[in-house]
DNA sequence: TGTTGACCCGTACCTGAGTACGGGTTCTAA
DNA sequence: TTAGAACCCGTACTCAGGTACGGGTCAACA
């Protein structure tokens, strides 16, 4: 339960110091406790909070959506069923988004399949397929 | 296998006129033929990579990932076995992918289930669980 | 106890991915 | 045959998402 200094924070995030206070500036991470000195000291669960704001982010969500991701839960005054509307939203985009890198890494697979890598260096039939599946 | 302009093009794969001239110039998309006038002149086969690249582009991979990707049938003189690894470094991206959305839907769909939406509004369990997954 | 590294803040800068602008040419349909 | 839309080009601007900088304070350990 020691408090982590932004370095500290920054290092088992995986991202940069700067960022960090980036994200606080943006409204996505939350101005932590100060210290006496002014230096900023994290809980733990803010590296949960930036991890997943990392992951979200790697996903293809904007900081944007990620912030109202985080904020569902900041506004006491919506009613439930519209917290759960949100949530069904992103699921519907989540889902679609695995649909699609499964038609992705079908066609991949396929490339890959249609070729043993012996083949002579121009006259590959990935090369083709390619051509055929994409260009 | 009527000619397509710039601006059909652009409607029918859901993209600005100016970032199909954009992709053009950053070799994403082939420099088309052109008609004596100077217009442009698409094949049906440029729609189909326009969009490959719009969905590639959707799914989180950066203009120059897909570049790469569009560009390995376009060295003959890569082996094949090294058109191979690249595939399969990109499915292994596509999977890890796939597998961090995932758990992002369980989350997601924990979070839905565990309230009904008809709590009152200050005490969805919805609130709660977000502070303990995420924040 | 001093010096070196971590941290503070505000501001400026950078990259990726477009988007808009402006001034000129071409196309099309009335 | 001409008005208005669509296109051309180069260049400038925008926005998101950081990163770097500079000048100053704080911490920690040899």
């Amino acid at each position: 339960m020691e408090a982590l200094t932004t370095g500290s924070l920054a290092k088992r995030g995986g991202v940069n110091l700067e960022t960090i206070r980036y994200y606080e500036r943006e409204g996505l991470m939350l101005p932590p406790r100060r210290k006496a000195s002014g230096h900023r000291a994290y809980a733990p669960s803010d590296l949960k909070r930036l991890r997943f704001i990392k992951g979200a982010k790697d996903l293809g969500f904007s900081l944007g959506e990620i912030k109202k991701i985080l904020a569902l839960r900041l506004d006491p005054e919506q009613p439930c069923a519209n917290v759960i509307r949100q949530i069904e939203v992103k699921a519907e985009e989540v889902k679609k988004k695995i649909v699609h890198l499964r038609v992705m890494l079908r066609t991949l697979n396929r490339l890959k399949s249609s070729c043993e890598g012996d083949c002579p260096v121009r006259a590959c039939p990935i090369l083709e397929n390619l051509d055929s599946e994409v260009a």
